[in-house]
DNA sequence: CGCATCGTTGAGTGAGCTCAATGCATGTGG
DNA sequence: CCACATGCATTGAGCTCACTCAACGATGCG
């Protein structure tokens, strides 16, 4: 494993050490190694007022004034390999991140070693916040794929709120969201059924890749059955046989990750009654 | 048994109203009543900087200067009878509350009108977070006793965070807290069976009640069986025949909702350990 | 007093778990 | 290029934990 270089590192960079990204190298594969010896990934800053994703991103809802003062902090743009961690919990947070492209999940370690998968986050979505609490990063962000994250400072961003209530708000608002979402997670876990929990995922992953652009009844998963199931706290088994349930039934065509909804309104039936 | 009285309540006496807590008395039937007509409930504005809890609740951490700006606030205090709810899902969002005395349970109501407990608080703690993301409150929040909370405007909260990052800093942090607070939840419900939840939840109960000079090892719960099991996605049967085996176990003393734990280190093993 | 709420306990059942075998795709080393 | 190993997904068989349904006692309220 020469994950050497890679993850536990980085951090620093704000500006010190864009040598630091250059030679980025191996990991795994050939294919994308190649575009990344061609990319020049020297300072590598992204501009939110021009991003495609500022519709659904940070700047969301902001004014044209604060979106020019996020701007001005120029945040990094980082990659990361698939199966890379971009932070390990415990490590120390200081850096907010936002999906530019790719998947991630967030995960925590139970005390027996086994994995405990808390969310997924696709582009435009934000990780992180969970680390403001204690200064230190409460689950760890890995890739799915090949991604690319910006790479917010968290001081910065409170720096900039401090002189914008704009920007205030809307930390505050996405930290809320946050907790909105796992408390849905948590009605999720508390009060459905295997196939009532699948449904529920696939419905929320349709939307989320529809805002997006992307075609909301056929996708391909970036997960495994096995981290799929941890999210929706069932055995990989088990998300096996509801996926051929629901393909039986006429709800799903489903080749391995690749997944084509043909029903939506009676997945959507399938947790929306949920009476008895 | 008449355990009465003991524990749970008298949090209060600082020097606020000792009216209140004079007959120390049951909780719940006519007696409080009477009381509360006594009161005057007209401004009733309480001050941070000499909160019996000022070490547990908002000001926690708190540079003495901050503290004096959230007095300037004064808050409003407010009665809440049991059972009677202190805001309603889908309410307009305008306060936070902290929790003076008494204990609540948040809640959401689920398609088919059942409910499912979100959390449990008791005094120093906060709720009503889950709002900032829409502007409204995200679920309910009901007294499982009579209480007292602190109405803290957020637009003031806000204000006063954007003329100091002190104070932006901690409802930050509060709202960090809380996602960090429901990703542990989601763990317990995604890979636990009933007998770790059920010590989890007596176990951390248990040690919030020491962080405000409470036994840790024997309490008066205020909630339900089913409101227990709706908090830790099982039936109210299970959570019954759990606490049964606890005490076969010589783990517990169960009498109804008054729970003496006699071996605290068993009961931690019995979701520590978590291999298989 | 009668009704409602709460908690306990029993009996039976079934959803989802564990364990296990198999297939497929991909990567690796001889 | 083949042999083999590894990771992922599917499927079956059997078991068990927690659910449902039900009865019952205790407590408190109108």
């Amino acid at each position: 494993m020469q994950s050497t270089d890679n993850v536990p590192f980085t951090k620093e960079k704000t500006m010190s050490l864009p040598v630091l990204e250059a030679p980025v190298v191996p990991i795994r594969f050939a294919p994308q190694q190649a575009l990344d010896v061609m990319a020049p990934v020297a300072p590598m800053k992204a501009l939110c007022s021009n991003c495609h994703l500022r519709e659904l991103c940070l700047p969301r809802g902001m004014a044209g004034s604060d979106v020019a003062r996020l701007d001005s902090l120029m945040f990094a743009r980082r990659r990361v390999r698939s199966a890379q961690a971009l932070y390990h919990e415990g490590e120390r947070f200081q850096f907010v991140y936002a999906v530019r492209s790719g998947t991630f999940k967030s995960s925590l370690t139970l005390a027996d070693g086994r994995e405990q998968v808390s969310s997924f986050h696709i582009a435009g979505e934000l990780m992180g916040l969970d680390g403001v609490a204690q200064g230190n990063h409460a689950s760890s962000a890995t890739a799915l794929e090949d991604a690319e994250v910006c790479a917010i400072p968290y001081a910065h961003l409170t720096e900039l709120a401090a002189g914008s209530s704009g920007t205030q708000h809307l930390v505050s608002r996405l930290m809320s969201r946050e907790i909105v979402r796992e408390q849905s997670l948590m009605m999720l876990l508390g009060s459905m059924n295997a196939e009532e929990r699948l449904a529920a995922f696939l419905l929320n992953l349709s939307q989320r890749l529809k805002a997006r652009g992307y075609s909301a009844s056929e996708f391909h998963l970036r997960m495994t059955r096995a981290e799929i199931g941890s999210y929706l706290g069932m055995t990989l088994e088990t998300v096996s046989r509801t996926f051929s349930a629901f393909q039986q039934q006429r709800l799903l065509e489903v080749d391995k990750r690749h997944i084509r909804i043909i029903d939506p309104d009676a997945l959507a039936r399938a947790f929306e009654v949920r009476v008895h």
